[in-house]
This record gives C-alpha cells, structure tokens and sequence, in this order.
DNA sequence: TCGAATTTGTGCGTATGTATC
DNA sequence: GGATACATACGCACAAATTCG
C-alpha cells in the first residue's frame, strides 16, 4: 500500500526544510501550485501544508502564504541547585541570572486536593489545601504558569497560610516552610510534554495545540512532601536547563 | 469572530476527556453522529476528531471508530546526582532503579563536529571527534536514542578512545574521562521537546509525529567541557525526573 | 486610497477504498 | 456478506487577510 498522496507531498517538503533547501523564512509554494506540480486537488495540498504545520515545521500567514518557521532563539530556564539556594522561587533566580526583571500574578483559594496532588503530597483526595495559582512574566511576556498546593494541615493558622500575603509574601516556598520549622531539603521535578489545553494557550500567548513543557515538582523535607506544584512551560520560547554537580 | 466550527466541537470533546466524562478507552460519537448533533456536515465532524488525534487525546481505529487513548503508565527515567555518583551512566542506573533490566546498541565512529556541538564543546565546527550512536533498551522496547560526541582531541591515542571497546567499556564517561585525567564535575541538561523526527520514530516504535523530550547534555570539568550528547526519549512511556538537592 | 489578485481558512457534498464488527 | 466507520481524495464556494499595482 503505497503512503497517501499528502504525506508523500509532506514528505518531500519536509526534506527540503530539513536540507536546507527550504531555509527559515522561504515561502512553500501555494496549494494550487502544489496541486498543480503534483496534479491533484489543492485540498490535497492543503493536507500536506497542514501536516507540516502541526509538525512545526511551517507557519501560514493567512493571505500571504506559508512559510519555513524561524526557530526562535530559546531563553533558557535554568533550574539548579546553585542558584536555587540562593533564596527566593527558582523563578526569580531564573530570570535574575538572565538579566531579565520577572513579575507574577497569582490568586490564593482554598481547595480540596485532587487524587493526583493527594497522591503526591502524601495525602486523600479531597484533604483541604491552600491552592495558588501564578502567572509568571519576563519583559512583559507571560513565562510559565503554575499551580501549587500546600496541604492546609501544615499551615493552617500559621503566618504562611497565604503565600503571598504577610511578612513572608514572595519568598518562595523553601523560606516560607522554613518559618514554621519545615525545613525543605530536596525537590523533585518530573518533566513531560504535552499540546497546550485551550485554557493554557490563552494564558500564555501561544497558539492552542503549541506544546508545552509540564513539570510536576514536589518539594520534601527529610520526613514528608509539603509542596507540589504542577508547572506550565511554552516550548517554542524557553528551555529548561537543569545544572546537576557530579561527584 | 466566533471560533470555527469543527474547534467548537473538539473543545467540547477535548473537555469531556480531561474531566472525565469521556473516561480512556471510550468510544467518540462517530462523526456522522456529530455531524447529526451539530447539524454540519460530516466532513466538519471528521476535521473536529482529526485535531484531537493530533492534539494525542484520540485514537483512531479504521472501522471500528475513535477512541479516547489510554494514557500509559509512564516509566520514570530518573536523573539525579545521587544515582549518577553510583557509578555507570545515568541510563544504567535509572533503570537499575527501576528494577528493569537496561541495555544498549550502539555503534561508534569518528566524525566532525556539526556547529551545534562544537559550540557547546568550545570547540570549532569541523574539528575532528569521536561520535557514538546508541539505541538503548528497556524489556526489549527501545527506551532512548542517544548521539554522544567526545573531541579527539582528548581522547586520541588514550585506551579510552573507542566508548564501548576496551578494558573501560560500558563505564559510563565520568569513570572513562577520569581514567585520562579529566574529572567531571559537572553536567547540563537542557530540555525540551519536540515532534519525533521519521528516522527516530521508526527506531524508538513510535507513531511519526509523536512526541520526544530532548536532552542536550554536556559534561565538564571545571576547566572545560568534555562531552556532549543529544538525547531523545519518547514522551508517552518516559517522564524525565530531576531530584535536586535544596539547601 | 482603492481595488484586484492571491493565499489561507473553513465548509459542503460526494465518491471510493478498506478495516472492523 | 452486509452495515458501519474511518481514510483519502475531488471539486467547488466563500470569507478574511495580505499584497501590490
């Protein structure tokens, strides 16, 4: 069974792109002229245009044309070890040791755990939690989104109930546990990947379907996980960057 | 401008999956049923399912109808400094960790530097080096592909030369390096992902298009650094776990 | 500034082949 | 074998964005 006419056109565009033959920015040709050279219909050009475009490697300009993406220059988050002890979120560290000044928004509510979250923290489902949600910008850009969880049971009547209020507001969650006697020694970070929900494309100024770098991070002191934050990181602009000492 | 048709419906669909209302494995309505709900034609019922196959919610099966695709239980591939420092590559020892028998092709040859590598080697494009292709393996199934590039300049003429041959094979490249002097103290790992590439989704037995994390790793001394390697691990088995010491 | 040509995005209806049940 | 459902393909139509004379 020979491959479908769309992929074979696919194919062969995808080949110029890859050779250089197609550089950043060369216009493809149009459907009709597709489906001229390959004599078929220009829907089946517009299949094969449409594959490349869900592959990343092409971008269409609605009446100009459609053309070889230009691979952005990626910032790079960086998630070590030595930056992060340095005080504050892995955030600020991040785009400090860019040079770039970073600002967030968030919203604080209490919320009854997820099975997942419940699972990481070590909890039940439904166990109250204090969930808050950021929103992370550099240069006006919104970075990184995040969704962090703080079992109520630690902090319930203490100063550090509400992350970002108080004497202690944005100081990062390993400062913040500290106050009341957590001592957070170690983070782990599960990193996936995943197409963009619709929700998430909105909030990140990218095209629903982009994908995104997930990371799932749970922050444990010697005894238990007292933090699990669920982390939201645009491919296309950033990648992360984790700086491991070997001995 | 209200959103086109067939995205109304794959955001209706797409919501039924994530919260559960359309549980993994069940069946789609088929897109004449959708058609018929709609009131549009089948055609717009078809583009609907087709975003979300491409968006890795769905799975299509010819004549039979589209389902919601089960989510695999993802293996963990961890990468920390604890295990790494135990000796063997990091590859070794995840899946050590993970009571899984590991184990690798791989086939070495000399080759110059592409411009990419050089730079992270602090080298120039075209300087000569010794690059190892490996394809590694977990219960038979493909689990990581991996392009290793250490500079001749090193390594020409030491009994460490050749990766995989000699009394140093199979050691992983802290020990290997070290039997020349050049101790590693630390490595880079830069991650990201991206649509798989045709020749790696035919050598991991992935679907084409299907997602990767990528690694770019870089070990170096604390003079400079000493290898690079490109690495890609397919998203759907694979959760990539980084556990970082806090202090 | 305006208008025509081009190109993409979406949509309709139909047809054929093939896989599954 | 027949009904159903998906995969591919053809040809057409119109709207919106862009380009260019």
């Amino acid at each position: 069974m020979p491959a479908p006419t769309y992929q074979r056109i696919a194919d062969d565009l995808r080949r110029a792109i890859v050779d250089g033959d197609l550089p950043p920015g060369a216009k493809l040709p149009s459907r009709h002229e597709l489906a001229r050279q390959y004599e078929v219909s220009d829907r089946v050009g517009m299949e094969a245009v449409r594959l490349l475009i869900a592959e990343g490697f092409v971008e269409a300009r609605s009446g100009s044309g459609s053309y070889v993406r230009q691979r952005p220059e990626m910032q790079r988050l960086t998630r070590s070890w030595y930056t992060q002890r340095k005080g504050g979120s892995p955030f600020r560290a991040a785009m400090a040791a860019a040079g770039r000044p970073g600002t967030w928004e968030c919203s604080t509510e209490r919320a009854p755990m997820t099975p997942a979250i419940a699972d990481r923290l070590g909890a039940n489902a439904g166990d109250p939690a204090m969930r808050t949600i950021y929103t992370f910008m550099g240069d006006g850009e919104p970075v990184m989104l995040s969704i962090s969880w703080e079992p109520l049971e630690l902090t319930q009547g203490t100063a550090i109930m509400l992350p970002e209020e108080g004497p202690h507001a944005g100081k990062g969650v390993i400062d913040r546990m500290a106050v009341i006697g957590q001592q957070i020694t170690h983070a782990e970070e599960a990193v996936s990947a995943r197409p963009a929900l619709a929700t998430e494309a909105r909030r990140l100024n990218i095209r629903p379907g982009a994908l995104v770098l997930t990371i799932a991070r749970t922050y444990r002191t010697d005894d238990r996980p007292v933090e699990a934050a669920d982390i939201v990181i645009p491919v296309e602009r950033y990648s992360l960057v984790y700086e491991v000492p070997v001995r």
